[in-house]
DNA sequence: ACTAATGATCGGTATTACCGATTGATCGGA
DNA sequence: TCCGATCAATCGGTAATACCGATCATTAGT
């Protein structure tokens, strides 16, 4: 049984006429009659009833369309879907991300969603390593973050965009209005910072170590939200890019001087793997976006 | 598309693994890579992710499995619902019958339907003519009357069983206890009789006719069973076949002599025209109870 | 009785499903 | 790090079959 002699069983169905539904179907009468037959002997059951130059349907050809008619279907279900998915009209999204591009994230989502709103959008924060991980299994469909991955092999990099780490401050804090701060001058505020194991934070710890220097860190969070929340209520300054702190109005960032503190900004996909459209057209929105 | 490859998708996205699957499927593993990569250029889209030695679904390819499988279970259900006819679970049975053949069909249709519960009977009572006009245009199966259809190259007949018109009365009625009747005492007894068409009536004038009585006929009626339950007052007796009176057991049958009356009860079907099983069956059961 | 219409059948051709062998790549273990 | 095992893709050849045109048999309508 195949999909062609359903197709044609149930157009000659409809018509009951062969030499019809053959012309009808842009195939001989000799072949329609031959892959009906066909169809019969493999059910091993007459589907017409051929009495004269009529064919009528049979009890069982009767029962039996239905059936073909919803197989058909399906397969045009599917071959549908498929084509809805060209233009993003199904599917998931499934995007990692750092925290510290999450506002960047969620502009882009905004806008996205405003084009595809068929799409779902499912976004997975969590540190570079964790997020990595999950591309490489295909459980997500890229990771956008501040960590430029090491194998090459695995992953395919392209940086978004240049982001320099800086004070984050809340309006009220005496730093806040500061025009720049001596990468030094850390030592003397209360900082609260991500906690180990972020990007951020280690990248961090490595500039304090090479300058010689150990701020005082009061709080550690494994969440840049709350930790924004914190700096918001003027105890602690904290150190990020500068993308992290976009869209909190009442924080003020204020460059860090005496060291290069540049970080990129990256997307990383997994290599020579599929991508689906809907990621494709994210990421280009997200490179709209900055650039 | 074809449900073929439809299948090989679905045992491929199921194992992850083109070689297994080729195998689970009996084909080659060239075979199976070759039906994928082209049900693939078919939907201009990759329906798996072939990343290093293994093989992934893409999110196409996710998204249309399930329209694959419920194709393929379309198909099959198809295929399962011709098999359930085969075995009588499914089905209609039309059949077109006199009203002197209804007390044998009664039985008969207890006992089928207590071997196949899930068939539908129905019964179309009617005149021979309007009945055989119906087989033609198949919308019964099969016609059970006492008349043989003059047109053998449409219809196609066969003898049930012979049975004698005899005179009908109620118990109450004077001549219920007699041991036979000639035909010319009809003319002496009130009668009612099936309306002018059914097909008994005309038989049953011809021989008043080639034997010049005129019974006399006080009521005429275009129901069976109207008619019996008008012997049942004793008021009339009527003339039917013995078939006919079966199961009342208040009325007796008179055999009437001098003539002979024998009627012949048949089944008839359109000639070489598909026989559906439940009617078959039927029909064999009906010889069987006659037999 | 004749004619047009219809489905089945037959022989031949073009297509294609299929296979085995091979290649290229990757993965896991020694 | 190398080697063998594993896996999917590809190629050339073969067998199966979908398809066609021609023809035949039957039928419905004139």
């Amino acid at each position: 049984m195949e999909l062609r002699q359903l197709k044609y069983f149930v157009r000659s169905a409809e018509l009951l006429n062969f030499t019809e539904a053959a012309n009808d179907l842009f195939i001989s009468q000799s072949t329609l009659s031959q892959q009906i037959k066909q169809l019969e002997d493999e059910l091993d059951m007459l589907l017409f009833d051929r009495v004269g130059k009529r064919v009528r349907l049979t009890e069982a050809g009767n029962l039996f369309l239905t059936y073909a008619r919803q197989s058909l279907q399906d397969a045009n279900d599917g071959k549908q879907i498929i084509e809805d998915l060209k233009g993003l009209k199904v599917g998931t999204l499934k995007i990692g991300a750092t925290y510290g591009l999450s506002a960047l994230l969620n502009s882009t989502i905004v806008a996205f969603t405003k084009l595809y709103p068929q799409v779902r959008v499912a976004v997975d924060f969590g540190t570079s390593e964790d997020l990595l991980e999950k591309l490489k299994i295909a459980e997500i469909d890229f990771v956008l973050s501040f960590l430029q991955p090491p194998d090459t092999n695995v992953f395919e990099s392209e940086i978004l965009f240049d982001s320099k780490l800086s004070l984050i401050a809340h309006t009220s804090h005496p730093f806040a209005s500061k025009k720049k701060i001596d990468v030094k001058e850390l030592q003397h505020i209360n900082l609260a910072l991500p906690a180990k194991g972020f990007n951020t934070r280690d990248f961090l710890e490595d500039v304090f170590a090479k300058n010689k220097i150990s701020p005082t860190v009061n709080v550690e969070l494994n969440d840049i939200n709350m930790l924004l929340q914190l700096v918001e209520t003027g105890n602690w300054c904290t150190v990020l890019t500068i993308a992290s702190a976009s869209g909190r109005t009442n924080l003020r960032t204020v460059p860090i001087t005496g060291i290069e503190l540049t970080r990129e900004a990256s997307i990383t996909w997994l290599k020579d793997s599929y991508r689906k459209k809907a990621a494709t057209v994210f990421s280009e929105m997200i490179k709209k976006q900055v650039g």
